[in-house]
DNA sequence: ATACAGTTTATAATGATTCTAAACTAGTGT
DNA sequence: ACACTAGTTTAGAATCATTATAAACTGTAT
């Protein structure tokens, strides 16, 4: 329960309280050394298996809505049928495997340096981002 | 009418029966110098207002998902609340203005060469897309 | 013309997501 | 400890985009 504090503290200073269920979110979203990639059903796939006491559906979602607000989560478009989030926020790209259907992560390293030639007159780049599509060989 | 032919090929070459929605739908589409953006739903309004006779939106829906799976179409990913089409289904990539929240081109000569240093084994590259988000300067 | 497969259509169904409003809880002040 | 209030959670209803259904219609090959 001690590195629960982490977790308390990164809630309290996005203005957000530290409920029971949020800290069990943040826990399985955020104590793993890799980048994790999930759609809302499964997240509440594995909060169901995971803990005895059940996290309403709406719950997954205000909760997940919250973080990407507060920067915690970045949404993924892969694919319209269904929203994908990122627990890795850094400015990053992603391959996507098609077969699969599953992301995999690409650093600003495996991607080469991308100079955007046009501009637009009183607009900015807020971000950019690359989807390598990939598939079986075969 | 006598232009309708072109699209009358075109869906015949692609085996798809030349209907009068289906005919209607591709003027509306392709007949067109630039590139055309859009939603099921921006397109269904337009063909409203363009013709007496009306389209049923599940027509609407079929002919492009019809159009998307024979190549005619291109889905772009932006929003995870709603599907963008764009005519132009050659490799290229996008602004999309935050603020208005809408679609420009930007051809491969506007994005620098993207060199992907990372491999999978087994997998071979489908599609690399940028999607670079812009918005307002101050 | 006839027949049949492909299309269109209105409507129902689905599925992801958001809304609602009542019950609950964390944090603050007493 | 106690109570107050604003923020949360919850189950279920509502919404919205999209897809399925199945009956009526149409293009085209014979």
């Amino acid at each position: 329960m001690s590195n629960n504090s982490i977790f308390i503290k990164k809630l309290r200073s996005s203005g957000l309280r530290p409920t029971k269920q949020r800290i069990k979110i943040c826990k399985l979203l955020f104590d793993r050394k890799n980048t994790f990639h999930f759609t809302i059903n499964y997240l509440n796939n594995i909060l169901k298996n995971k803990y005895a006491e059940k996290i309403s559906l709406a719950t997954v979602y205000n909760t997940v809505n919250a973080f990407k607000k507060k920067g915690h989560l970045k949404e993924i478009l892969i694919s319209s049928d269904k929203s994908y989030y990122d627990t890795n926020v850094s400015n990053h790209h992603h391959f996507f495997d098609e077969n699969k259907r599953e992301l995999i992560d690409l650093d600003d390293k495996d991607v080469g340096k991308i100079n955007i030639k046009k501009a637009l007159p009183g607009k900015k780049i807020n971000s950019i981002e690359v989807l390598v599509k990939i598939a079986n060989n075969n």
